[in-house]
DNA sequence: GGCACCCTTCTTGTATACAAGATTTGCGTC
DNA sequence: GACGCAAATCTTGTATACAAGAAGGGTGCC
């Protein structure tokens, strides 16, 4: 992975740090995050762990409730929605743009992706196509040459990114379904209209949302499941059964 | 002013003190700031202000240069474009979103905003059109229903807000096009149709980026003009004559 | 047994002291 | 007089100590 030589303050570092984790899969969504804890394990004092929590709660990755604690976002149903329309938005006016604009380098760019892509699909690696999907998206935000874009994408799609890592759960025809829009904006980069790429990528972006959302739902009922499952056992141990409701629900290990 | 009650933690007491004075013009653009200055003059540690200093950082209300100085943010004409731009975008579709999902509550305050314009205009005060024509905007961004483009809006138009304040130029004939714009949004709102609406905000908000670029362009010129008279001043005081270039250029005293 | 209250503990908020880098100013030299 | 170098000063970056509020657990009362 990264972790590449790591660039200026302690701040900064803890920040990419945190964010990597978050994005990863390391720290779990709505867990708890003390400074204290957070300043011990990377051996550096409160100061930068705090500057480093406060950038990614304005990135929404962190909630900060004051004096009682700070915890990885959690998103709602509704969030995901919000997000979702709001990337839309951003997404479509950046690819125009892109196209407008840097079209020639965009569409070189997209084309190699895809078959970064194509790759990662005969390797089976779900990973890999994820970070390349990522790098797709990202060609708009770049080749749109306008700066608030670029830091909004940046800024808020932190979410989308650990969303991603979290919540996505493939089907099998997912990927390919998806694979199959990619194509097609990479043809219509190479020799297609601007007019065209709206009914594809507003489309393919919703998607995601569905996904999401399925997932989370699972997640919460799983949650609620288990939380009367422990609260049966610890007040009416005698009658507890040790049938389980979702057998094939990954058990979440306690985060490393 | 407001001032009011003022909410929360220091931290968030200073920053909007400080985007206040940014954004009134009290703080010159380019400004230099010190944090132990800020800290002596609102009487608390540094602490909370370089947290303010953050946030306002990431608002792109100040530029941090590390272990150099922290400035207001001094907007280029590129910049100015790209804000203007990015504005087009997030506002076209959040005025959409109002007309489809909040129409009725967003038509009767765009009507009352309306009303207050005109009283401004009566009375000439401009400083009370500016502020309806923020609230104006913000009825948009309010009735859209998605926090995310909320954020957005909150998060990037102050810049926008200490522009209109800094580099609004208003020529005898520009409130009452824009005024004119402003009514025909609300007429749209009371009985048109959403797709009315594009024709008439895309060009309304682009019309602005014209007005700064050329306050923005006047003002650099009289600044670089008061630098080479410095310099005269500095390198050859006895040609040096007291007649001004610019007779009106705020003579830049060192900051407070 | 159930409920309210208090106290303990843990959390973040703030102040201060020190460290390290950037900038500027002044001096010395050419 | 102009240029280069070095020291002094000012800036932010980091560490630590203390304060204040929130949350949870335990105890006493009803």
């Amino acid at each position: 992975m990264p972790q590449e030589a790591v660039a200026g303050s302690l701040a900064n570092r803890v920040a990419t740090q945190l964010q990597d984790a978050i994005v990863s899969g390391a720290l779990d969504l709505g867990q708890a995050l003390s400074e204290d804890s957070i300043a011990d394990a990377l051996d550096v004092s409160r100061t930068p762990v705090r500057q480093a929590l406060q950038l990614l709660q304005a990135r929404g990755l962190v909630q900060i409730r004051p004096k009682a604690g700070t915890y990885v976002f959690e998103p709602t149903v509704e969030q995901i929605a919000e997000l979702t329309e709001f990337r839309v938005t951003l997404e479509r006016q950046a690819a125009l743009w892109a196209f407008e604009r840097s079209r020639a380098a965009s569409a070189k760019t997209l084309a190699q992706v895809v078959e970064t892509m194509e790759q990662a699909i005969a390797d089976r690696d779900m990973r890999a196509y994820g970070r390349a999907d990522t790098a797709f998206h990202e060609v708009f935000f770049k080749g749109c040459d306008n700066s608030y874009l670029w830091n909004s994408y940046t800024f808020n799609f932190a979410q989308v990114a650990a969303l991603r890592t979290h919540l996505a759960a493939y089907t099998e025809a997912e990927p390919l379904r998806s694979f199959e829009d990619h194509k097609a904006i990479r043809d219509i980069f190479d020799s297609g209209q601007a007019s065209e790429l709206e009914p594809i990528l507003a489309p393919h972006i919703l998607r995601t949302r569905e996904n999401y959302t399925a997932t989370l739902r699972q997640r919460q009922e799983r949650l609620s499941e288990s939380r009367i499952e422990q609260l049966r056992r610890a007040l009416d141990p005698t009658s507890f059964s040790p049938k389980r409701g979702l057998e094939s629900a990954p058990q979440r290990e306690e985060t490393q």
